[in-house]
DNA sequence: ATCCTATATACAGGAGAGCTATATATCAAG
DNA sequence: CTTGATATATAGCTCTCCTGTATATAGGAT
């Protein structure tokens, strides 16, 4: 109910390519992913914890990403994700679909790349 | 269950400003706006017309659009939408929050406005 | 010392947009 | 006279992201 900005969705199926580029280069743990896309994205792009480890699970549950345990002391559990193989392929398809779905919304709602 | 391309998750909530663009300079029927919609977009981007359908009955409800039944002779009835002025409102804040979110996209996931 | 905030993960329940499947009905073409 | 394109409509489903809640540790402020 609904004071919905457009950006809220817009951003549906969006999370899968942002966590997968984020993790591209270097391995990082959910909350440090969250508050990377937040920064990167001066604020304008934002996803709930809830909804970032539950997209990281599915991520992982699909082969796309690996997680890893690390515990060290003076610090609270974490789990760093990284990339693997197919992930790096569905990245690159990822960002064809997302090219190309931004190229159409330009030709046919006029909306431009800033 | 799920070969669904990135496309099919990007263009969730693209419905209402692609909709609001088409018949922004002029109306058009829900049939019609489904045809330019695949045609403008050189088929990159499709909306089935059960979806396309409530979609209209959405936007009508929120009063950004008006249907008006038209019957000829030699053609079954049709409802024409145009765009209301509370519609115009709409998609110049819509064309501004998407313009957003694909700025946000290629910073954070490089993709990249083709 | 104790409270508060930031850090860090986890799950249950719900909302909303677009999907498939199905139904109805008219017109043109073969 | 059957098929395909046109034209609208509804029921039920899936998927993604949401809110709300829970647990737990570290560091700074009162």
């Amino acid at each position: 109910m609904s004071n919905r900005s457009a950006i809220d969705e817009a951003k549906k199926g969006s999370a899968e390519v942002v966590i997968l580029a984020v993790i591209e280069q270097e391995s990082h743990h959910g909350y440090e992913i969250a508050k990377l896309i937040e920064l990167r994205t001066d604020g304008s792009l934002t996803f709930t914890l809830a909804s970032l480890y539950a997209t990281l699970y599915r991520l992982e549950d699909r082969g796309w990403i690996r997680g890893r345990w690390v515990e060290k002391a003076g610090q609270r559990r974490r789990c760093y994700y990284r990339i693997t193989d197919a992930g790096r392929k569905v990245l690159t398809q990822q960002r064809e679909d997302w090219s190309r779905f931004v190229a159409a919304l330009g030709q046919i709602a006029g909306v431009k790349y800033a």
